[in-house]
DNA sequence: ATTATGAGTTTACAAGTGTAAACTAAGAGT
DNA sequence: ACTCTTAGTTTACACTTGTAAACTCATAAT
């Protein structure tokens, strides 16, 4: 497995790793009618998409003979995460919290997920600070805002 | 208040974005030195970004004389919410809630914030069903996957 | 051995992005 | 009124992305 930090998927691109990592392997055959019926592209552009996705090593070749199958090559919980740390690590850390709660009110979340969620929580309540300072500037500037 | 969903920010406008929903109101020198100090970027690069975000309606234009002012056209919350809803939506929605707690470890949160989501998921817990399904292929493909 | 067909590889092309130079117009100083 | 300087506008250019056609190579069928 190559570690997803490495490796950007584009948003086309997602939809095509999301189904290989729900079918653990494929054939290019399967895809194209995957992804017909699920996005209506042609053939050719599920070809494309994997064959990018092969070259940035998201996917990998298996077998020899010419109906070869594809697997992923890096794990989808890795790559879910890597992606959504990503994001939040280019917005300001004062709303971060505020953000994560709007996106959780908005996702069907199992009982499982929400005891876990608890659970993370109440150990971080134990060492969280007062206030999460804004990050947006660099901390040599003057910032007299309210934010 | 243009809405922050109508709105796609790219990785290097976010970064112009930040600078100025925390500043509120910027001129273009101040920008330019504040982008050249946060991640040396040259004038024009600043320029353009400036230039692009006005295009898209992220950011307006105040002012009639010659040393024009900025300002956010879409809120940062809002925006910030946007485009992390849009990320989930995009992903499995079954491993959504791991996603979220592997971010969530991740970040500093203030205590408030702590409470904020552990009232959320209070309430989630009173109608979260047991399982959440995947929903990365069409329901009508046979899937007997263990995903 | 020859051909059709399915699978894989190359090429295409417009839009968006990161990064920046060149050009132009409005005010500031003389 | 003329010129410098600063702020704003246009153009540039390579790379990525979304979308797809064209082309080529194995293999199965004849």
């Amino acid at each position: 497995m190559i570690d997803a930090k490495e490796v950007t998927i584009s948003d086309s691109e997602w939809e095509v790793m999301r189904a290989i990592w729900t079918l653990k392997r494929v054939t290019s055959h399967e895809l194209i009618g995957l992804m017909d019926k699920a996005r209506g592209w042609s053939e050719s552009t599920t070809k494309t998409l994997l064959n990018r996705l092969i070259k940035k090593n998201a996917v990998q070749k298996i077998g020899t003979g010419r109906p070869f199958s594809y697997a992923p090559a890096v794990g989808e919980q890795d790559s879910m995460t890597a992606a959504a740390t990503d994001l939040f690590d280019h917005m300001c850390a004062m709303q971060a919290g505020t953000t994560l709660a709007n996106v959780i009110e908005s996702r069907d979340l199992s009982q499982d997920d929400i005891k876990n969620l608890q659970q993370i929580l109440a150990q971080k309540a134990k060492t969280a600070p007062e206030m999460v300072e804004c990050n947006c500037l660099p901390k040599d500037v003057k910032q007299d805002c309210d934010c």
